[in-house]
DNA sequence: GCAGGTTTGTTTAGAGCGTAAGCTTACGTT
DNA sequence: AACGTAAGCTTACGCTCTAAACAAACCTGC
């Protein structure tokens, strides 16, 4: 009972892989992608920087990790049954939200592909969910993973900082990236919707 | 006659921009993003790397204009009158192949924002070509600028090596991306269309 | 011809990076 | 108390970008 794992002596751990990528993510969050280092993640978790590489192979590794955990963030619980063409909206919606509460961390998921395990794992659970219709499961992940990089896409041409701005996220902006998602995904969803259509209206 | 921009001597030079700029995409193709340093640019150049600071600021001011010069290049001679809606699977089409000519360079466009200067221009090639119909200007743009970031997240995700394979870019995965790019394009395209409908058809 | 002036590329050097190797510390068990 | 073991620290090496001072190669005015 309440065995942590059988450890058979040795020093207490202060640190931990979960710990590691909350400071890492943190880093990112306060000083931006490429200020990241082991250095200052371990300066942040009061720590040597060699001391991560007990619980990290390495940096890559590191970064990897954090973007599973922002992928797995990304997994949307839908009331079950519902169309997967509106699953497709909040879906979008709520992915992109995920990417914008941590702006810094987009390009991370952009040059980092998500282990395929996690992704794996976290389109099964959509597939899952959602009601098909009459459509094959091979169209449907087509149309998630089409949302995914779209939402994506944006999120990398919202935080990219135009070369020319002193990254003042002006309020016009916001509102202009706003329409332009909207936009865009609801013409992905009436396309998909159009190519394979329901006898549900 | 013949001046080539008007120098007051000075030792002649066997560097410039351009040549640095192609180096540094000539480095990326072979070596990968990562790879890149200045010392390698300069390297293939045969040079030392800080001779390359007389023409470029800094690595990150290079890599900007390496995302400028590809950025380029995805500008589309279209046919005039060509309706706009089916400009964006022209375009579409275009920028993926710019975007697949240099895989290793995918995670620079998503990662360094095209300067404004040259997005504009991009843009407004194309807004000035295209067959507007009765749709705006501001819609035109926000369909564009769509079908750019799904396809470059598109690209994103197929050079994206899955971590777990060796880098072997599998004949079978290609005609997936292929596939996956084609639904969800056309799906953007019949979206767009269904939003404005012309009374051509 | 030859001394500036000017532009280009080189040298030197410093701060910061990731991380391999060995060491010390702190615990559970014997 | 001594041992085994796991965690964190110290040291060190090679690599990165780039600031500053220097050398080389050209044009122009004398």
């Amino acid at each position: 009972m309440s065995a942590p794992g059988q450890s058979r002596g040795g020093r207490p751990a202060v640190l931990s892989r979960e710990k590691i990528i909350a400071a890492a993510l943190a880093v990112i969050d306060a000083d931006g992608l490429e200020a990241l280092s082991m250095r200052k993640v371990g300066e942040r978790l009061g720590v040597e920087a060699m001391s991560l590489y007990r619980h990290v192979p390495n940096k890559a590794a590191m970064l990897a990790a954090v973007v599973d955990h922002l992928a797995a963030q990304a997994a949307v619980r839908l009331p079950a049954a519902t169309a997967w063409t509106d699953a497709l909206l909040d879906f979008g919606h709520h992915y992109r939200q995920v990417l914008l509460a941590h702006p810094a961390a987009v390009p991370l998921l952009a040059t980092h592909p998500v282990s395929p395990e996690v992704g794996a794992q976290l389109l099964g659970q959509i597939l899952a969910t959602v009601d098909l219709g009459e459509t094959s499961l091979e169209d449907v992940q087509l149309a998630f993973q089409s949302v995914a990089v779209f939402t994506l896409g944006h999120a990398l041409a919202q935080v990219g900082t135009p070369p020319g701005r002193r990254e003042a996220p002006q309020q016009a902006d916001a509102g202009y990236y706003d329409t332009w998602f909207e936009t865009g995904l609801s013409a992905l969803h009436r396309g998909f919707m159009a190519a394979h259509p329901t006898r549900h209206g």
